[in-house]
DNA sequence: ACGTCCCGCCAGGGG
DNA sequence: CCCCTGGCGGGACGT
């Protein structure tokens, strides 16, 4: 048996003859993509509008008629043409096209409102559906599996589904999200990729071990379903283990977008991963087939929905298929512990006990004693719709546009105060005014007498080498503040990928006088294309014509000034005065290297200890050790003022954070209560530090540095208590931990990352740890992992660091 | 020729 | 036993 042939031959000549008629010349052969022939687009609102208010009654309606909703369109598009004809062919053949998931996707949304009223629940019945659709129930089966994966919509029994909406998206996300790191894709991404890289199979035991580490570390979440408190599946039969699988594997699709950094997926990687989850077997052709096909199945849900997009990425190898995230942003875990989605195990595959409700509840709301009075539905719903107000209001479901744009503003944040530390104008009493406005007690006033400028080269460090060591740096005040030095040129061997920012005053050893217009230069490869709608794109623009470098320092430090004036009370933007030496040439020129800046945390700590609930992170932050790591060299105070490495410049970046905006972040005391989880909470500025850090080279493309508010930051931690698991690898054990700390004022939270050598050197020999850190191009076996901790608690990951660069590209369809 | 993915067989299982 | 579910993959369509 075959897929029945079409009559493509007859309706296709059909409508290439017709559509001349219509439409003089230009007019497609096909109705193909016209847009006002959508019935999502202009009409769905409307439609969207009335089957909100009464579905029944206009399901019926368009029953009688013998044109459906989407049939009506297809009329009017084709109305022209059947006149022509005569004969009344059935509709115009719905080419191949018009009978895709997508489509049928489309009008099965536009049923339903996004935000249904909550009062007013609607109601799926499957035969409906296909009867007005005009579909084999087959079909209907694909969309709704994957809405159920993302809680859109949840079985009540047979044939009868309820609608949610979009509601549940953000909380979905986010604990999607949250799972999708703990399982560490991002690594077992880096690793297919690395692999792949190196050119087939070798054949060695070597490749099966580190899939092994890497997927064998993933536990048991083979075939667990992401379920949210509420939104639990009824109908025990739908629990069962089986018949999942395409709701599973649409989150773990969702996961890896959620989790990577350029927020796009090959299908290729994730159809690898998903099956390499499973089970390790070697890639069977077959398998690999089948589940490409039905990621395109869920991928077609998933465009419909908005939240991906086709894109290509062109490698070497050539053009490979990918999407695109294009939903909305995965809020931090702001929210109350015990509401939070958890991943829940419901049923292990393998084992035969299915697994009861209870199991699934209990896994659901994991038990520490009391808390169980939460699970009563009632206080949920009652704290949950608090939550989805409060969402509303925030961001989230209708519009990225705040997260984009505080995402905007911290980036700018970012380059403004690296540039501005070297165009710096403000004066001491400036500083001193911020410093005393935004928390007097907790960071000790400047020094009454502002040290001039040294401009000698520091002894300590290695003058000679045309490499860059890392650098330490001891904050004037507290005397604890960290920086490292970058290597300069691996900036612009990264490939870098800009997720849809057009940033580029980012280092670039090479290019040098290169004064504006070099954004181009940086941004070759964009995702951004048609996204008017949204509103990031405003601030981008913006963003990319007032970044130049040989803006005004004036303009700079005012602006600083003035947003260090919006948010007095929430972040405190303290600069250092650096000389002016280094300045001027850093105007028209890209700073070659950079000092990343450590926030120590120089507060006494008494903001949040003063918080009863905190009171668990405190202690947390006693596992922090502030001892110099290996490599990096501390110097004191007195010779912060300049640091003037021979053909570099340095850019100190100093972010502060101000107790009281800790105590008065939810994110914050969220991570605490939440403190004895290994969980990461995600961070809407976790991108914004990765691309950050893909810019300046600290880390290839592609690797991603999970970002984690954090109540306390960890500027330096030796040793292993950071140091965990490892399956096996020696590697770790003796590599010393280095952590940053980013607080972004804007959204009010800071993230942690560490770097983790995973092969040190000489302890005492800076260029040895350099190399640990950074990408050398020849150095084999340095791979330093990359991890983050939320919490004190240890946490250190595998990832591999040493990826080899491609040329990524990503375009349109 | 290859990327996409429609179509529907058929097995599993609930009612 | 009927019918709902949904895994699965052949092979058609699109480019």
């Amino acid at each position: 048996l075959k897929t029945p042939l079409k009559q493509a031959a007859t309706s296709q000549l059909v409508l290439t003859e017709r559509q001349p008629d219509c439409q003089p010349l230009t007019t497609p052969p096909k109705p193909k993509e016209t847009p006002p022939a959508d019935p999502w687009t202009p009409t769905s609102n409307l439609k969207m509008l009335i089957s909100a208010a009464s579905p029944e009654i206009r399901s019926r309606e368009q029953r009688r008629q013998l044109s459906d909703s989407s049939s009506e369109v297809l009329q009017t598009k084709h109305c022209l043409q059947e006149h022509l004809l005569g004969d009344e062919y059935e509709k115009s053949q719905p080419s191949r096209k018009e009978k895709s998931l997508g489509l049928l996707c489309h009008k099965f949304l536009a049923r339903y409102p996004d935000y249904p009223s909550p009062s007013q629940k609607s109601y799926i019945c499957l035969d409906e559906v296909t009867e007005e659709l005009h579909v084999e129930r087959r079909r209907i089966y694909d969309i709704v599996n994957v809405l159920e994966s993302l809680h859109m919509v949840s079985r009540l029994a047979r044939n009868r589904y309820v609608w949610h909406g979009r509601h549940n998206l953000p909380q979905t996300l986010q604990a999607l999200k949250k799972v999708g790191e703990e399982n560490k894709y991002i690594q077992q991404i880096q690793m297919i990729k690395k692999r792949e890289y190196e050119h087939e199979f070798d054949a060695d035991g070597e490749r099966n071990e580190e899939v092994a580490s890497s997927f064998g570390s993933s536990e048991q979440s083979e075939m667990s379903f992401v379920e949210l408190p509420g939104v639990e599946f009824r109908a025990a039969s739908v629990n069962g283990r089986k018949y999942k699988s395409l709701r599973v594997m649409s989150q773990k699709f969702v996961m890896l977008f959620l989790v990577s950094t350029p927020q796009i997926v090959s299908l290729e990687v994730a159809a690898k991963i998903l099956i390499g989850e499973d089970q390790l077997e070697d890639l069977d052709k077959s398998k690999f087939k089948t589940k490409i096909r039905r990621l395109y199945d869920i991928a077609n849900v998933l465009s419909s929905l908005k939240l991906i997009k086709k894109v290509h990425v062109t490698e070497e190898r050539g053009r490979k298929p990918a999407f695109k995230w294009t939903g909305p942003e995965v809020l931090p875990n702001t929210q109350d512990t015990k509401l939070e989605a958890t991943s829940t195990t419901c049923s292990p595959p393998i084992s035969e006990s299915i697994p009861s409700k209870e199991q699934c509840s209990k896994a659901l709301f994991p038990s520490k004693g009391k808390q169980n009075f939460t699970r009563h539905s009632s206080l949920i719903k009652l704290v949950k719709s608090i939550e989805n107000d409060r969402r509303k209001i925030q961001s989230a479901p209708t519009s990225p546009v705040k997260i984009s744009a505080s995402m905007y503003l911290f980036l700018t944040f970012l380059l403004e105060t690296s540039f501005s530390l070297f165009l710096s104008q403000m004066t001491a009493e400036e500083m001193q005014m911020k410093c005393a406005l935004s928390s007097p007690e907790a960071v000790p006033k400047p020094e009454p007498s502002q040290q001039p400028a040294l401009s000698q080269p520091l002894g300590v460090c290695p003058a000679s080498h045309s490499s860059v060591s890392p650098v330490i740096l001891p904050h004037p005040q507290s005397g604890v503040s960290y920086a490292i030095y970058l290597h300069p040129s691996q900036a612009h061997t990264v490939t870098t990928y800009s997720p849809g920012f057009m940033l580029q005053p980012l280092p670039c050893a090479n290019v040098t006088g290169i004064k504006s217009n070099n954004s181009k230069v940086f941004n070759k490869i964009t995702t951004e294309e048609g996204d008017t709608q949204r509103g990031p794109d405003e601030p981008t623009k913006s963003l990319a014509a007032e970044e130049r470098p040989e803006m005004k320092s004036e303009t700079s430090s005012q602006r600083c000034l003035k947003r260090s004036q919006v948010l007095p009370e929430n972040n405190l933007i303290k600069r250092r005065k650096s000389d002016e030496e280094s300045l001027d040439t850093s105007l028209t020129f890209f700073p070659s290297g950079y000092l990343i800046p450590l926030t120590h945390c120089t507060h006494g700590n008494k903001a949040e200890c003063s918080n009863k609930e905190k009171a668990g992170v405190c202690s947390l932050q006693h596992t922090a050790y502030s001892s110099p790591i290996t490599g990096v060299i501390p110097m004191p105070a007195s010779e912060l003022k300049t640091v003037n490495i021979p053909a570099f410049h340095i850019t100190p970046l100093n972010i502060m954070l101000s107790p009281n905006s800790i105590a008065a972040a939810p994110v914050l005391s969220n991570s605490c209560l939440s403190s004895s989880s290994t969980s990461s909470a995600p961070n809407p500025s976790s991108s914004a530090l990765n691309f950050m850090l893909q810019h300046i080279g600290l880390i290839p493309a592609g690797v991603q540095v999970p970002a984690n508010p954090v109540l306390q930051h960890v500027p330096v931690s030796s040793q292993s208590e950071n140091v965990s698991h490892s399956s096996g690898s020696t590697n770790v054990q003796e590599g010393k931990v280095i952590e940053f700390t980013f607080y972004s004022p804007i959204n009010e939270s800071n993230f942690v990352f560490s770097l983790q050598p995973s092969a040190p050197k000489e302890p005492q020999e800076p260029q040895a740890v350099t190399e640990n850190f950074f990408r050398t191009p020849g150095g084999p076996n340095t791979e330093p992992s990359l991890s983050a901790n939320s919490d004190g608690t240890q946490r250190t990951s595998q990832g591999t660091l040493h990826i080899p660069q491609r040329k990524l590209e990503v375009s349109e369809d």
